[in-house]
DNA sequence: CTGAAAGCGCTTACAG
DNA sequence: CTGAAAGCGCTTACAG
C-alpha cells in the first residue's frame, strides 16, 4: 500500500499539496493538481481511511441498529440504506439489539470509539435517553416517535394506513372486524390502533372487537383461538403488522377456517413474506427499501450539515390486495361459520 | 472523551504505561497497574480504535459480504456470525455484492482502506482470483469450493443432504421424483445435483427428471408448467433450495394440484419461511446461525493466528419432515391425476 | 519495571 | 500557491 508521502515524493510536490487535491481543498495550481492526479491514479493510490478518521474525526462508516436483522422488516430497509451509503462512499455496521442483554449502550459507546459519522436506530431496544446524549452524532430514527433534539425520524402514516386496512375490509363486507394491536410501547401499534378504531367510530354498524398481540407469527397464530371463543361471528382481521397476519393465516388454516370465505385477513408492514402465504395476504405495504435509502440519505446530508435540527418525515402507505381479502358473498358464509350466538 | 494522556496524568504515570495494562502486554507493577486501572474505571476511559487501529493496523471491525441480505438466507447467518463477533469485541461491516454493479472489488478495497481485520464471503459475486490477491486477510468463505490458500471454508454436506432428500421422496411413496437444480457455478447446487442423480442412480425403478432453476421464488415456479408438460405423471419435486421450493408450492397451489396428495415436495436450507407457506414444506436444514457464528469464530482464530492455512468443515444436513412430504396413498393420487400416459 | 521518543498515515493552520 | 510542522490518540521498540 503506497502513502501519500510516496505520492508526494513520486509527483515532486509535498503531502500537504497532496492532500489538498485529495480533498479538494484549498489552492493548488493546475499543473500540479494534473501531475498529482495522475501519480495517484498511476500508483492506484488510496487514501488510508483509518488515519484519515484519526486526523478528522470521522470514519466514513454509519450504523445501523436493528432489533433483528432476522425480522423480514429488516433485511429490506437494510439493503435500501446501504446501498444510498454505499454510492456516498460510506460503510455500514449493522447491529441486532434483540438477544444483546444490556449490551445496547455498548454500540453508544462504538459511536464514539470508532467515530461512527452517523447511526439508524430502527430498534426499540435503544434507550431514547441515552440516544438524547448523543447529540453530536447525526442520527436518524425509523417508525418511532421521540423528542429527541437534533434527529431525523423517518415514518409511514400509520393512522392512515390503519383507516385504509379497516375500511378496505369493511368494503368486502366485513361486519365484525377485530384488530390485534402490537406492543403499545411502539408508537406505529398505537397510530395503527387508533386507526382502526377511528373507522369502526365512524361506520354505523360496527364495534371494537381488539385484542394484543405481539408482533410475532406464534403471537399472532396464539391470539386467533382466543378471539374465536369470544367471537365466533368475526369475519375480518386486520392484524398490527405481517408476521402476527401470516400467524393468524396458519392457525385458521389449522382450523380448517377458510380465508377469504371465512374470515378475511389484512396486514401491515408489506414484507416480502406476505407473497409467499397460501392464500397471498393482503397487506398495507410501506416503502420499506425506500425508507433505508432515505434514512441513510438524510443522514450523510447531516453529517454534512451538523446541528441541522428536528425534521420528520411521513411516507405513505399503498393498499396492496391480495387473496386473503378477495370479496365473497359474506352474509352466506358468515351463517355456515357462526351458529353459535 | 478523556484520552490515554488523561489517564496517564491522573495515575501519575506515562502514556506507555497506561497502554501497557490496556493491552495486557509488558511489564507493569501491580501497584501501578492498580491505579491505573481503577483511574480508568473512574474516568470511563475507553480507547479510541482508530487511534489504536492506525498504530496497529486493525480495526476491531470484520466484513460481511453477502450476496443480498434480503435472501432469508443471509440474515440469520449475519446474526450468528455479528453475535460472536460482537461477544468477542469485534464489529461487523455489511456488504450487499447483488445489484452493485462492478464495484464489489471495491468492497476489497476497503479491506485495505479500512484496515478490516478480516472477511467472511458469502457470495458467488466476488471473484475469487481477487480473493486469492488478498491472501495476508484472514478469510472464511461460506458455501463456495475455492482453492483460496489461505482461507477457512465452512459449507454443508450437500451431496448427503440432497441423498437424505430424495430417499425421503422414494420412502414416502414417490416413485417419479424431479429435481430442480441450482445455477452449476455454484457448487452447493452442483453437489446437490450429484445427490440427487445417486439415489435415482442407486434405487430400481426410478430414473432421472431434472430441470434447470435460478434459486429463486420465481425461477421455481417457472420450472413447474414446463415439468408438468414434459412429466404430467411426477409425483415428487425436490427442490434445490427452499426458494425454489416455495416458488413451486405457489405454482402448485395456483394449478389446483394438491400437495402433498398429488405431488409431494423438498426444499433444501431450512429458511424459517418453509414453516410459513401453506402446506409447511419439508426441508433439508442446513444450521444457518450456527454456521454464521462458526465463520465469525473462525475468523477472529485467524485474525489472532495469521498464516494458519486452508482448513475446511464440513456441517451435517437434518432432514425436516413436514406437511408438504406428508405419507399419502400415491397409487390413488397418481392415477386420478395423470391420465396422459 | 518505566518513560521519552518515534511512528502509524493523514490533515490543517501557519508562515511565506 | 506551497511546504514544514504539529497534531489526531494510540503503540512499541529502546534505553535506562
Amino acid at each position: 500500500m503506497s502513502t501519500i508521502r510516496d505520492v508526494a515524493k513520486s509527483a515532486g510536490v509535498s503531502a500537504a499539496t497532496v492532500s489538498r487535491v485529495l480533498n479538494n481543498k484549498g489552492y493548488v495550481s493546475e499543473e500540479k493538481k494534473e501531475k498529482i492526479e495522475k501519480v495517484i491514479h498511476d500508483m492506484g493510490y488510496e487514501p488510508n481511511q483509518i488515519a484519515r478518521g484519526l486526523a478528522k474525526k470521522t470514519s466514513k462508516t454509519l450504523a445501523l441498529i436493528v432489533t433483528d436483522i432476522t425480522n423480514p422488516f429488516f433485511p429490506e430497509l437494510a439493503k435500501g440504506a446501504e446501498k444510498a451509503a454505499y454510492l456516498n462512499g460510506y460503510s455500514f455496521l449493522l447491529g441486532n439489539t434483540k438477544g444483546m442483554d444490556n449490551h445496547n449502550d455498548d454500540y453508544v459507546k462504538l459511536l464514539k470509539n470508532k467515530y461512527i459519522d452517523g447511526v439508524i436506530i430502527a430498534s426499540h431496544d435503544i434507550d431514547i435517553e441515552i440516544l438524547k446524549e448523543q447529540e453530536n452524532t447525526p442520527m436518524v430514527v425509523l417508525e418511532m416517535d421521540n423528542d429527541i433534539e437534533n434527529a431525523c425520524t423517518i415514518k409511514v402514516d400509520n393512522y392512515d394506513g390503519a383507516m385504509t386496512a379497516t375500511r378496505h375490509l369493511v368494503s368486502i363486507g366485513c361486519r365484525k372486524i377485530a384488530h390485534i394491536y402490537g406492543p403499545q410501547y411502539d408508537s406505529t401499534a398505537k397510530e395503527r390502533l387508533e386507526g382502526y378504531k377511528a373507522v369502526i367510530r365512524d361506520t354505523s354498524g360496527l364495534s371494537e372487537i381488539l385484542v394484543p398481540g405481539d408482533f410475532t407469527i406464534n403471537g399472532g397464530a396464539e391470539t386467533v383461538q382466543n378471539l374465536l371463543t369470544q367471537y365466533p361471528d368475526i369475519d375480518g382481521i386486520f392484524a398490527g403488522n405481517d408476521l402476527m397476519a401470516i400467524g393468524v393465516l396458519k392457525k385458521l388454516n389449522q382450523l380448517k377456517i377458510k380465508v377469504p370465505e371465512d374470515i378475511a385477513v389484512c396486514g401491515f408492514d408489506g414484507i416480502f413474506m406476505t407473497q409467499v402465504t397460501n392464500p397471498e395476504l393482503t397487506t398495507i405495504e410501506q416503502p420499506i427499501y425506500r425508507m433505508g435509502e432515505l434514512a441513510a440519505e438524510k443522514l450523510i446530508f447531516r453529517i454534512n450539515h451538523p446541528f441541522y435540527g428536528k425534521e420528520s418525515i411521513e411516507l405513505k402507505t399503498k393498499l396492496q390486495i391480495r387473496e386473503s381479502t378477495r370479496k365473497v358473498n359474506r352474509s352466506d358464509q358468515k351463517k355456515s361459520f357462526s351458529d353459535g350466538d
